[in-house]
DNA sequence: AAGTGGTCTAGACCACTAC
DNA sequence: TAGTGGTCTAGACCACTTA
């Protein structure tokens, strides 16, 4: 029903897509099953392999659990993220399906502290552009991020327009560099009046809290970026491997 | 060769375990090209698809980057080191400078449900032991973890004694298999009262709730754990380089 | 032109679950 | 007995890279 073989993408993705949109639209409540691989081949007229895959996917992400000689259960409709490797926000959300958003709430021209001074590897006092946004998968409120970016070191940043979606692409092509690594912290934290009004939560309710300091090629940082994340809509997943050398 | 289809564990998993003691043996250095999908079939007599899933395992792991149209390659040290690997909470606690310590707080045979057989792959009913921990640093509370063990797979872990620091340890001593990768949640959540009282806090503080699953050798699930952080005397950190598919 | 990984098909057998 | 997911085979075509 429905897929391209053309351009559009790939078939088990597109199978995917049409599974997660059911989810997401409320057709399917916790708990219930979802259709077995003999369904999607038949709906969809896909081989089982591309159908597997499709709900294999699902599974990866955390959104169903698989059961030998059962069925196939939504378990529950988080965003969850593997932060295994690095990726942006945007390409995060994007590759779960949902249309990413983003929404401008201020941006502030201003100086940096110790702490931002270090985390960006700039002189106390060196100029620095607060921007504040909240960003948005398909419509619906996710996180508030506070970004602290270099201005001093990349004047560039100074006339960017922060209404766009994904930073990391703004930074490539304001400044030519690309983003190659980050570290983080993660925690939880208590929302603040003005963090809880955007994500239509309640003052002091939890949020998880994520701290990042990114870098761009020459190992330069680009941005300080302090997120707030609407526990219910969003979990951190990944995947831990023994590093090599202590495997058996 | 030396593949066995009996009982050892799934094709690609030893095809997989073979290509992973070629790279921690040292006969592979960072950049070199591992063996092709045909190779694999040649050289093990397995399908593509067989092949193919071991590599797409190693890429998954990051130990490997795979190029279309050019081969699959061994990635540099930092990528590797830069993507999570696994530690026990024990392991994180030494790694830091405390002294990691453990109060069993309560042990309960019970039966698993839906959720805990999912995650430790048993049927539902299957007996599990429940075991929650009280988990320090230096004598201060840090998190709480609820343990589900697959006590009906692994009989040993009845009789074993739950009071001592590292459940890793422990695994190895008594059921001689060692912990070989997990996957894990991460999220935020208000503190139950029972938590709060044990990590010194108030009820509906946010916490850090962290759901993990870990394996053991055979790739056989030992524990489902749920641990809830103190926020303020835990975060958790990692790095993020780029993805060993989008890597240079 | 040859080789590589990415995708896809159309089958097969198995263990398990539910009726 | 029928249906489910887990594994595996033996092909196929594609876009891409390298020589």
């Amino acid at each position: 029903m429905g897929l391209s073989r053309s351009s559009i993408g790939t078939l088990y993705h597109q199978v995917f897509a049409a599974l997660r949109e059911q989810i997401e639209s409320g057709d399917l409540r916790v708990g219930d099953r979802l259709p077995s691989e003999a369904d999607l081949v038949e709906d969809y007229g896909v081989s089982r392999t591309t159908a597997r895959r499709a709900l294999d996917e699902l599974r990866r992400q955390g959104l169903v659990r698989r059961e030998p000689g059962r069925g196939t259960f939504l378990s529950s409709p988080r965003l969850r993220t593997n932060l295994a490797c690095l990726r942006s926000f945007t390409e995060e959300i994007e590759s779960r399906g949902y249309e990413p958003g983003a929404r401008l709430v201020a941006r502030v021209a201003s100086r940096a502290g110790k702490e931002i001074a270090a985390k960006l590897e700039v002189r106390v006092g060196e100029e620095v552009l607060c921007v504040r946004r909240l960003r948005l998968a398909d419509g619906r409120p996710i996180f508030v991020c506070d970004s602290y970016l270099p201005s001093g070191r990349f004047p560039e940043l100074k006339e960017a327009d922060y209404s766009v979606v994904s930073l990391s692409r703004l930074f490539e092509e304001t400044i030519g560099r690309k983003v190659d690594r980050a570290y983080q912290w993660i925690g939880a934290a208590a929302a603040t009046a003005d963090v809880a009004a955007l994500l239509e939560m309640y003052q002091d309710a939890p949020v998880l809290k994520v701290e990042r300091v990114t870098f761009v090629s020459g190992d330069l940082p680009i941005e300080s970026v302090t997120a707030f994340f609407h526990p219910a809509r969003y979990q951190h997943y990944n995947e831990l491997s023994l590093s090599p050398g202590e495997a058996g």
